[in-house]
DNA sequence: ATTCAATGGACTATTTTAAGGCTATTGATT
DNA sequence: AATCAATAGCCTTAAAATAGTCCATTGAAT
Protein backbone atom coordinates (compact mmCIF):
# COMPACT_ATOMS: atom_id res chain seq x y z
CA UNK A 1 0.00 0.00 0.00
CA UNK A 2 1.45 3.25 -1.48
CA UNK A 3 1.34 6.70 0.73
CA UNK A 4 -1.56 8.17 0.23
CA UNK A 5 -0.42 11.69 0.77
CA UNK A 6 -0.52 14.37 -2.14
CA UNK A 7 3.00 16.00 -2.91
CA UNK A 8 1.64 18.69 -1.53
CA UNK A 9 0.77 16.73 1.98
CA UNK A 10 3.90 15.40 1.56
CA UNK A 11 5.85 18.72 1.48
CA UNK A 12 3.79 20.68 4.93
CA UNK A 13 4.51 17.19 6.79
CA UNK A 14 8.15 17.67 5.68
CA UNK A 15 8.14 21.23 7.03
CA UNK A 16 6.83 20.40 10.22
CA UNK A 17 9.23 18.10 10.29
CA UNK A 18 11.77 20.67 10.03
CA UNK A 19 10.24 22.77 12.70
CA UNK A 20 10.50 20.85 14.84
CA UNK A 21 14.10 20.32 14.39
CA UNK A 22 14.66 23.98 14.90
CA UNK A 23 12.21 24.03 17.95
CA UNK A 24 14.34 21.51 19.82
CA UNK A 25 17.23 23.73 18.92
CA UNK A 26 15.12 26.56 20.54
CA UNK A 27 15.91 28.82 17.94
CA UNK A 28 13.98 31.80 16.01
CA UNK A 29 13.04 31.71 11.97
CA UNK A 30 15.29 34.65 11.91
CA UNK A 31 18.38 33.54 13.21
CA UNK A 32 17.69 30.12 11.98
CA UNK A 33 17.46 32.02 8.21
CA UNK A 34 20.75 33.82 9.03
CA UNK A 35 23.20 31.15 10.31
CA UNK A 36 21.91 29.06 7.38
CA UNK A 37 22.26 32.01 4.59
CA UNK A 38 18.87 31.84 3.44
CA UNK A 39 16.04 34.77 3.94
CA UNK A 40 13.86 34.47 6.19
CA UNK A 41 11.39 33.81 4.28
CA UNK A 42 12.91 30.78 2.61
CA UNK A 43 12.65 29.13 5.86
CA UNK A 44 8.72 29.99 6.69
CA UNK A 45 8.57 28.49 3.12
CA UNK A 46 10.43 25.85 4.07
CA UNK A 47 8.42 25.42 7.54
CA UNK A 48 5.25 25.52 6.23
CA UNK A 49 5.69 23.62 2.42
CA UNK A 50 5.01 26.88 0.63
CA UNK A 51 7.36 25.62 -2.22
CA UNK A 52 11.05 25.77 -1.76
CA UNK A 53 14.39 24.64 -3.44
CA UNK A 54 17.07 22.13 -2.80
CA UNK A 55 19.50 25.09 -1.76
CA UNK A 56 18.03 26.02 0.74
CA UNK A 57 16.90 22.90 2.05
CA UNK A 58 20.68 22.07 2.15
CA UNK A 59 21.15 24.89 3.95
CA UNK A 60 19.45 24.77 6.38
CA UNK A 61 19.62 21.43 7.29
CA UNK A 62 23.38 21.87 7.82
CA UNK A 63 22.47 25.06 9.71
CA UNK A 64 20.10 22.45 11.87
CA UNK A 65 23.20 20.23 12.33
CA UNK A 66 21.12 17.73 10.09
CA UNK A 67 23.17 17.46 7.11
CA UNK A 68 24.00 13.73 7.75
CA UNK A 69 20.37 12.93 6.89
CA UNK A 70 20.84 13.92 3.36
CA UNK A 71 23.29 10.90 3.15
CA UNK A 72 20.83 8.11 4.55
CA UNK A 73 18.66 8.16 1.29
CA UNK A 74 20.28 5.35 -0.68
CA UNK A 75 21.10 1.97 1.29
CA UNK A 76 24.44 1.49 0.25
CA UNK A 77 25.33 -2.03 -0.78
CA UNK A 78 28.65 -2.88 0.42
CA UNK A 79 31.13 -4.36 -1.95
CA UNK A 80 34.35 -6.31 -0.75
CA UNK A 81 37.85 -4.10 -0.96
CA UNK A 82 38.26 -6.18 -4.04
CA UNK A 83 35.64 -5.34 -5.94
CA UNK A 84 36.47 -2.01 -4.82
CA UNK A 85 39.46 -1.89 -6.89
CA UNK A 86 37.57 -2.36 -10.11
CA UNK A 87 34.33 -0.65 -8.89
CA UNK A 88 35.44 2.74 -11.11
CA UNK A 89 31.86 4.26 -11.74
CA UNK A 90 32.04 6.23 -14.62
CA UNK A 91 28.66 7.04 -16.25
CA UNK A 92 26.00 4.15 -15.07
CA UNK A 93 22.96 3.81 -17.11
CA UNK A 94 19.64 2.24 -17.15
CA UNK A 95 19.89 -1.10 -19.16
CA UNK A 96 17.32 -2.78 -21.41
CA UNK A 97 17.23 -6.34 -19.88
CA UNK A 98 13.92 -7.80 -19.22
CA UNK A 99 14.32 -8.31 -15.55
CA UNK A 100 14.08 -5.50 -13.46
CA UNK A 101 16.38 -4.98 -10.62
CA UNK A 102 13.52 -4.70 -7.88
CA UNK A 103 10.16 -3.53 -7.73
CA UNK B 1 33.83 18.14 13.35
CA UNK B 2 31.21 19.35 11.30
CA UNK B 3 30.96 17.89 7.63
CA UNK B 4 32.68 20.14 5.41
CA UNK B 5 31.15 19.70 2.09
CA UNK B 6 29.93 22.76 0.56
CA UNK B 7 26.34 23.01 0.14
CA UNK B 8 26.55 22.36 -3.76
CA UNK B 9 29.00 19.30 -3.02
CA UNK B 10 25.85 17.90 -0.56
CA UNK B 11 23.34 18.44 -3.43
CA UNK B 12 25.91 16.66 -6.13
CA UNK B 13 26.34 13.72 -3.55
CA UNK B 14 22.41 13.83 -2.62
CA UNK B 15 21.61 13.40 -6.77
CA UNK B 16 24.04 10.53 -7.00
CA UNK B 17 22.08 9.12 -4.21
CA UNK B 18 19.05 9.63 -6.03
CA UNK B 19 20.50 7.92 -9.42
CA UNK B 20 21.80 5.26 -7.31
CA UNK B 21 18.24 4.42 -6.37
CA UNK B 22 16.56 4.72 -9.90
CA UNK B 23 19.58 2.61 -11.53
CA UNK B 24 18.92 0.00 -8.53
CA UNK B 25 15.14 0.37 -10.36
CA UNK B 26 16.46 -0.31 -13.65
CA UNK B 27 14.62 2.84 -15.16
CA UNK B 28 15.48 5.96 -17.05
CA UNK B 29 15.58 9.04 -16.39
CA UNK B 30 12.71 9.71 -19.36
CA UNK B 31 10.52 6.99 -17.50
CA UNK B 32 11.26 8.11 -14.27
CA UNK B 33 10.14 11.48 -14.90
CA UNK B 34 7.17 10.22 -16.76
CA UNK B 35 5.94 8.27 -13.70
CA UNK B 36 7.04 11.28 -11.17
CA UNK B 37 5.54 13.67 -13.41
CA UNK B 38 7.88 16.06 -13.71
CA UNK B 39 10.23 17.17 -16.57
CA UNK B 40 12.85 14.90 -17.51
CA UNK B 41 15.36 18.31 -17.01
CA UNK B 42 13.96 18.01 -13.40
CA UNK B 43 15.16 14.81 -13.32
CA UNK B 44 18.73 15.75 -14.52
CA UNK B 45 18.94 18.56 -12.51
CA UNK B 46 18.24 16.74 -9.52
CA UNK B 47 20.77 13.90 -9.98
CA UNK B 48 23.57 16.46 -11.02
CA UNK B 49 22.82 18.24 -8.27
CA UNK B 50 21.96 21.65 -10.51
CA UNK B 51 19.29 23.10 -8.78
CA UNK B 52 15.72 21.89 -8.01
CA UNK B 53 12.71 22.51 -5.77
CA UNK B 54 11.30 20.27 -3.24
CA UNK B 55 8.06 19.65 -4.97
CA UNK B 56 10.00 17.58 -8.21
CA UNK B 57 12.37 16.25 -5.23
CA UNK B 58 8.94 14.76 -3.10
CA UNK B 59 7.86 13.75 -6.34
CA UNK B 60 10.89 11.45 -7.82
CA UNK B 61 10.83 10.19 -4.26
CA UNK B 62 7.16 9.02 -4.71
CA UNK B 63 7.77 7.83 -7.66
CA UNK B 64 10.97 6.04 -6.84
CA UNK B 65 9.31 4.42 -3.77
CA UNK B 66 10.60 6.16 -1.14
CA UNK B 67 8.22 9.07 -0.18
CA UNK B 68 8.65 7.09 3.07
CA UNK B 69 12.23 8.78 3.79
CA UNK B 70 11.30 12.30 4.15
CA UNK B 71 9.76 11.30 7.36
CA UNK B 72 12.87 10.42 8.76
CA UNK B 73 14.30 13.56 9.55
CA UNK B 74 13.09 14.18 12.77
CA UNK B 75 13.71 12.11 15.20
CA UNK B 76 10.40 11.67 17.08
CA UNK B 77 10.29 12.30 21.00
CA UNK B 78 7.92 9.55 22.57
CA UNK B 79 5.62 10.94 25.10
CA UNK B 80 3.60 8.93 27.54
CA UNK B 81 -0.36 8.77 26.93
CA UNK B 82 -0.42 10.91 29.74
CA UNK B 83 0.87 13.67 28.16
CA UNK B 84 -0.55 12.85 24.97
CA UNK B 85 -3.64 14.78 26.74
CA UNK B 86 -2.32 18.21 26.77
CA UNK B 87 -0.20 18.04 24.19
CA UNK B 88 -2.33 19.92 21.46
CA UNK B 89 0.03 21.94 18.86
CA UNK B 90 -1.27 25.16 17.96
CA UNK B 91 1.63 26.73 16.45
CA UNK B 92 4.11 26.66 18.79
CA UNK B 93 7.32 29.04 19.02
CA UNK B 94 10.94 29.52 20.20
CA UNK B 95 11.06 31.07 23.99
CA UNK B 96 13.28 33.21 25.19
CA UNK B 97 14.51 31.26 28.07
CA UNK B 98 18.28 31.21 28.61
CA UNK B 99 18.55 27.20 28.95
CA UNK B 100 18.98 25.85 25.51
CA UNK B 101 16.74 22.79 24.55
CA UNK B 102 20.11 21.13 22.90
CA UNK B 103 23.33 22.37 21.46
C1' DA C 1 34.00 -2.59 -33.82
C1' DT C 2 29.44 -0.91 -34.75
C1' DT C 3 24.99 0.40 -33.37
C1' DC C 4 21.80 2.69 -30.63
C1' DA C 5 19.70 4.24 -26.68
C1' DA C 6 20.68 6.78 -22.14
C1' DT C 7 22.65 10.74 -20.43
C1' DG C 8 24.77 15.45 -20.30
C1' DG C 9 24.59 19.98 -21.62
C1' DA C 10 22.84 24.10 -23.79
C1' DC C 11 19.08 27.28 -25.20
C1' DT C 12 14.46 29.74 -24.73
C1' DA C 13 10.12 30.80 -22.67
C1' DT C 14 7.35 30.36 -18.61
C1' DT C 15 6.59 29.54 -13.84
C1' DT C 16 8.24 29.38 -9.22
C1' DT C 17 11.16 30.68 -5.48
C1' DA C 18 14.44 33.94 -3.06
C1' DA C 19 15.00 38.13 -0.92
C1' DG C 20 13.59 42.06 1.54
C1' DG C 21 10.10 44.75 3.68
C1' DC C 22 5.66 45.41 5.98
C1' DT C 23 1.38 44.31 8.57
C1' DA C 24 -1.71 41.25 11.24
C1' DT C 25 -1.95 37.25 14.49
C1' DT C 26 -0.83 34.82 18.27
C1' DG C 27 1.80 32.54 21.80
C1' DA C 28 4.86 32.97 25.68
C1' DT C 29 6.15 35.65 29.53
C1' DT C 30 5.27 38.90 32.95
C1' DA D 1 -4.84 40.60 31.10
C1' DA D 2 -1.36 43.14 29.03
C1' DT D 3 3.03 43.10 26.65
C1' DC D 4 6.03 41.87 23.14
C1' DA D 5 8.42 38.93 20.26
C1' DA D 6 7.71 34.93 16.93
C1' DT D 7 5.18 33.65 13.10
C1' DA D 8 1.96 33.91 9.02
C1' DG D 9 0.95 36.12 4.99
C1' DC D 10 1.21 39.35 1.22
C1' DC D 11 3.74 42.43 -2.04
C1' DT D 12 7.53 43.54 -5.37
C1' DT D 13 11.81 42.56 -7.84
C1' DA D 14 15.56 39.57 -9.04
C1' DA D 15 17.13 34.99 -9.42
C1' DA D 16 16.44 30.29 -10.20
C1' DA D 17 13.87 26.08 -11.63
C1' DT D 18 10.52 23.93 -14.89
C1' DA D 19 9.25 22.47 -19.29
C1' DG D 20 10.27 21.56 -23.96
C1' DT D 21 13.62 20.77 -27.69
C1' DC D 22 17.95 19.77 -29.82
C1' DC D 23 22.56 17.92 -30.21
C1' DA D 24 26.99 15.70 -28.47
C1' DT D 25 28.81 12.12 -25.73
C1' DT D 26 29.12 7.57 -24.05
C1' DG D 27 27.89 3.13 -22.22
C1' DA D 28 25.71 -1.23 -23.26
C1' DA D 29 24.30 -4.67 -26.41
C1' DT D 30 25.01 -6.81 -30.75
Amino acid sequence: MQNSKTPEEMEAAFGHQLRDLRLRRNIDQRQLAEQAGVALNSVKNLENGRGATMTSLVKVLRSLGRADWLETLAPEVAISPMQMLKAKQPRQRASKTKGNANA
